[in-house]
Parts: C-alpha cells; sequence; structure tokens
DNA sequence: TAGGACCTTGGAGTGCACTCCAAGCAAGCG
DNA sequence: CGCTTGCTTGGAGTGCACTCCAAGGTCCTA
C-alpha cells in the first residue's frame, strides 16, 4: 500500500474547516511536507505534484534530498486555488492567473480582469442554480401530495 | 459537412428561452424531427442519441422509416433533465431517476428522495459559491485599489 | 429522377482533471 | 543493519460527458 490516498473525505465533511490559518507554524518554521499539506487541504499529494507540474503552483521549496517543503505562502496560495477552483473555473484559467501573478505587478489590471469575469460567472451559475432549485422544489412537492394520495402518473 | 454541430451557443445566450411550452406543436401533431430538437434544447443530435442510448430518454418514436419523431413530452423531459443537469447532477444518477420513472408509481417514495438530496447539493452548493464570491470581491477591492496606487505585491 | 440536406448505426476518439504506477532514494527506529 | 514509511520522478491510465466518424439509407424540391 503506497500513497495514503486522502482522508476518504465525502460530501458531508463540507463542514472541516477551509484550513485557514488554524494550526499553522509561524513564517520561519513553516516548512511542511507533502502529506501534512495533503491533510490541510484535501488534495491528493499526487494532484499536488501535479499542480507543481502544470504551473498551478510556484516552484515550490526542497529539502536538502529534493523533498518538497511547503510555506505558509504556498498554503495561502492552493486555499485561493481551492476557491477558484470551488466556482468551477477551469485549471487552464487558473494557470494563466498563475502565470499574471509570477509575471509581476504590471499584470494587475489583467488579474483584476480574470477576476472579475470569474465573479460574473459565479453570479450567473447562483442565478442558475437558484433557478434549478424552483423546479425541483415544484416537484418536489408534487412528490409530497402524491405521497399522500394516489396520483395521475407522470409528474407535472 | 455533416450534423451541423449545435448553433455554436456561447456563455451569453444564457438568457435564450430555456426552450418552454413557446413555438411548440399542439399535442397530437407533436413529432420533431432530431434538428428540431436540436434547436429547441440548445444539445446536440450526437448527445440526444446517446441519452437515448445510455436510457436517460425514454425510448423515443420513430418514423415508419427509423428516424427519430420527439414528442412533446420528450421534450418536457429533456427540460427536467436539463434542469437537474445544471444542478451538477451526474449523468448516472439522472438515468437512475429515469429508470424509476419507468418503473411506474410505486417509485414515488425514491424519486421524492433523490430529489431531496440533489436539493440539498444546491444548496450547499450555492452556499459554496457565495463563500467564493467573498473572496474574489476581497481580491478584486485589493487590485481595484492597487489600480490607483503602487502597492506591496502578492496581493492579500 | 437527380441532387443535396438530413437521418441512421456502432464504435472509436476527445478533453478535462485527476489518479495511479513502478522503480528507486531517504529518514528514522530497534 | 535491515525494515518500514514516506518521498521522488515521468509517464501511463481512468472516468466522465460528450463528440465524431464512416458508411449508408431517406426526404424533399426542382
Amino acid at each position: 500500500m503506497t500513497e495514503t490516498t486522502s482522508t476518504s473525505s465525502t460530501k458531508t465533511d463540507s463542514c472541516a474547516t477551509p484550513f485557514s490559518t488554524a494550526n499553522r507554524r509561524p513564517d520561519g518554521q513553516d516548512h511542511y511536507t507533502i502529506s501534512e499539506v495533503v491533510a490541510f487541504t484535501g488534495l491528493t499529494a499526487h494532484t499536488l505534484r501535479w499542480y507543481e507540474r502544470i504551473g498551478l503552483m510556484p516552484h515550490v521549496d526542497r529539502s536538502h534530498t529534493g523533498q518538497r517543503r511547503y510555506s505558509n505562502r504556498d498554503l495561502d496560495w492552493l486555499d485561493l486555488v481551492g476557491k477558484l477552483r470551488l466556482t468551477g473555473m477551469p485549471v487552464a484559467d487558473m494557470v494563466r492567473y498563475a502565470e499574471l501573478v509570477r509575471e509581476g505587478d504590471h499584470t494587475y489590471g489583467e488579474r483584476f480582469e480574470l477576476l472579475k469575469t470569474t465573479r460574473e460567472d459565479v453570479l450567473a451559475r447562483i442565478a442558475e442554480l437558484q433557478d434549478t432549485l424552483a423546479v425541483l422544489d415544484r416537484k418536489i412537492n408534487f412528490y409530497a401530495d402524491a405521497g399522500q394520495a394516489p396520483a395521475s402518473e407522470r409528474s407535472r
């Protein structure tokens, strides 16, 4: 058995802290192994390495033997990436954002635009979901009523 | 050129009618070809055939030569499927729901549960999105401010 | 009755976001 | 010293939801 595949995090643990500033080590002693980062983020080690390969992570520090040592800054970045991922933003776009950050201050404008676009997408998605919620509720009410009295098949 | 690949519907056409009861033919003359359904739903013909193959559509009526003839009922079903898809429900679950419908009235209870679970998922997703929205807004404000005055790199 | 647009099928291919594998080095412990 | 556990790499594999293809049959209009 290799590589402990995440902590079997099912849908139900959405209340697990968003691994915020809790149980972090102070800046200066912030040298987390990949498995610690797995515990913090809920991502798998595979995914963390993959993020690095595709350029979604700035190159992570290494120990003298070549093992990854993540910093608090890296954790912050992963936190942001996690949020962006929740918005449904494609990985390619997140990589683009990461590139802009690497390129320096002069890309502020472009980053701003990218985030604003994402914001619009999120708003649209929320509206969409609220719309489906209405449909769902109509159907749910139908089945709830039908549970009481026998009804005329095929919903409404 | 074969098989007109959708009406190049970009993200921006979310205001296109959800192909509701508009321009439908009255029950009795409701025999739509696959390309008409493509126009109504925004799905591709490929996808419509695929939905049928995997059991997500009840078997669609055929003309005497074997061509698909969709009914108003089929359109209603596709409307619902579209909504469920927007919730992010996996296709496999939608197929399950379709099976329950085929099995008849005695599956009302199970359908009710399935929809209620979906509803919870949607609510959770909305909450999640609203959370990411807050993060996004903080970042956007940061960049908006930074646009005015030169700032200390690497966001906040 | 000819031409082109449209439709049929099974099966293979695509793109995304992981996910896993094998082979091998490294650190800590009894 | 050997053992276990954890880490490294490039590359291959997976699952989902389509998406496309080839070869052929059908419909409609001039």
